[in-house]
DNA sequence: TATAATTATTTTGTATACTAATTATATTGG
DNA sequence: CCAATATAATTAGTATACAAAATAATTATA
């Protein structure tokens, strides 16, 4: 039973970054460039730092995903004078529109999605996702 | 709500395939080789194309997986005399040990990730997941 | 203050994912 | 029979994901 809720959890992952990536060809940009993108968005200035303890992902994937969102111009990053180490991210002119329209094609994308479950379903689904996220957590943090 | 579940469908998956990594790193296999290894066990002489039918990957993904599978002796291939463009597929001795030490690992890996969540819910949970993936794939036919 | 430990980030190396192009065979329509 | 097509699989190229090592700068400690 956990099995099978692993395997389609998976499945139903992989099978959301197909869509969204198709999706988003068109704007040159991919889903996990655009995900950081927002972040950076959010707060002008972030560091990589921040960045990596909102998004719960790894610092040397963060690293490439910053270096090429650098590299066509959607963020630039300024060395902070106070702490050498750290570089301060700012999106540049144009992303902010970028992001506005990503979430016109993410409605796009994850309308239709829900057809044939109610309110009440989703809402006892993602209680249960929750805790079955939660004791992912719990047991990496407790085997590692 | 629907972009909610997206999201933590995604994280949960994450979470899955980094809980598997760390328990499969003294086995010395991922957890992609492990999953064509597992279908290889159960259907020996098995070609590359059956295998992409079953697991819903990608031919070229694939194609990397069997070739470190067959480095690290896990499989061999045999070319086929009746069609060349065909290689079957075996898994070599000692892999159907490895196939059953893994599911030890597997069990040992989602016990307590059902904790706090009732046979009921679980039941629920995946007649929601079943909706949302046949949601997602007929989106993703309709849409390209 | 010199040294050790820590922190922020990048680099290196390996393994997916996925698209597009290529290779080698097979099959088929004219 | 053969050119056009289709099929099975690999290769090339780009982007994650992640561990481990390396850099560079900061802070703590003897």
């Amino acid at each position: 039973m956990v099995k099978e809720m692993c395997y389609k959890l998976n499945k139903s992952s992989m099978l959301y970054k197909r869509l969204m990536s198709k999706h988003l060809e068109r704007l040159n940009i991919t889903y996990s460039q655009l995900m950081v993108l927002r972040v950076a968005n959010q707060e002008p200035g972030i560091t990589a730092k921040e960045i990596l303890m909102q998004m719960d992902t790894d610092k040397a994937t963060l690293s490439g995903v910053l270096a090429r969102l650098e590299r066509d111009n959607y963020i630039y990053r300024v060395k902070n004078e106070k702490d050498k180490r750290i570089q301060n991210i700012f999106v540049s002119e144009g992303s902010e529109r970028l992001c506005t329209e990503v979430s016109v094609i993410e409605r796009a994308c994850i309308s239709d999605l829900i057809d044939g479950i109610s309110d009440t379903e989703a809402e006892n689904f993602l209680s249960i996702l929750d805790r079955f996220i939660a004791n992912q957590v719990a047991k990496i943090d407790e085997d590692f």
